[in-house]
DNA sequence: GTCTATACACCGATAGAC
DNA sequence: GTCTATCGGTGTATAGAC
């Protein structure tokens, strides 16, 4: 995954806070070129379309996210690595909340040009939960059981968040975090 | 029960098949008014602006959520309570997916003119699985912490129930039930 | 590589006939 | 209440100077 610098870091970068709040479509590429201070000439010099410019932000950004997840989950086990995976997703929504509202605006839709980029990329992150969640409790569940389960806790993680980021940036991240690992170990519908 | 009837119903419909998968900012009224049948002077006629048609498509749908989970709840209590709202919300995204997909995507957005009446009708339906929450365990959480939880499950349910009916069809909804209710009885980290 | 200027299609909204 | 026709504004993308 090559790291970008120089016009078009500045491009990307400006292209990931404005499709922050005004998602996608609703961003121009007139903006873009204002925030990141060139003209719009050279964000076509840099990428040959819009479609190619999210295309890559987002190849970038998921991409990124789902690094930080294999090596959150390196050498650990059973509850270890999903408590560590949990923990590591928090920081990157909080570190990077604008790609966590672009990811969970785009994340279902089917009409875009880099559908199946996107597609690969998400399915590349879930997979590290599915496969943790597999092998804390092996011969017990089938492949697409974890995988929904995996679906079930990025979920969790994701909408609580963004709910915390967005809307009660107040609250400490430990919280959070405590909210989250107790809704799974069976504070809500356990024993 | 639909609120409205005739040609607002038949353009509600439409609006909202198109913003599933198009967006909201992606659907032009162009194609509203074709899908619907009715002309564009029609569209306007009937609701004053781009902005306040979606608006009211959202209060509807959303607002029938919130009932449709007010009603599951009812009479129940612990842990019944909870489970049969995650059905419930799981069967309501099963019936109106393209009202899940609008709701996932528009949900963390902060730059609609309608932006308080979204999350207001949000922040009620949130309110049923908190104060089930609450009610479940008395006493041993504040109402900060209960609506993280919910926040965590409706979030896990709406994810799960997302990658299921648009990735993964063929899957049995109980397949998904249970995943669900499995990830939340600390089958992941529980004991 | 980056700029300015512009082509040209599209979209939200309105006016007025029926 | 619904239609057709159209206006003004805006958006993506390109051409060509520097």
């Amino acid at each position: 995954m090559p790291r970008y610098t120089g016009t078009k870091r500045a491009i990307l970068d400006a292209t990931l806070e404005l499709a922050a709040t005004k998602g996608i479509t609703g961003t121009t590429m007139d903006e873009v070129a204002e925030r990141a201070g060139v003209a719009k000439g050279s964000l076509y010099y840099n990428f040959s379309s819009k479609d190619r410019l999210f295309e890559e932000l987002l190849q970038e950004g998921v991409g990124a996210l789902a690094d930080t997840l294999l090596e959150a989950r390196a050498g650990l086990h059973g509850r270890a690595a999903l408590e560590a995976l949990i923990g590591a997703l928090l920081d990157g929504i909080a570190s990077n909340t604008a790609l966590a509202k672009l990811m969970a605006s785009e994340i279902f839709r089917t009409d875009r040009t880099w559908q199946r980029t996107l597609f690969a990329l998400r399915h590349e992150a879930l997979a590290v939960f599915a496969e943790a969640i597999a092998e804390a409790r092996p011969g017990s569940r089938d492949n697409g059981t974890c995988g929904l389960m995996a679906s079930s806790v990025f979920g969790a993680v994701l909408m609580s968040g963004l709910e915390w980021l967005v809307f009660d940036p107040e609250r400490h991240r430990d919280e959070v975090s405590a909210a989250i690992l107790d809704s799974f170990s069976g504070g809500l519908l356990g024993d």
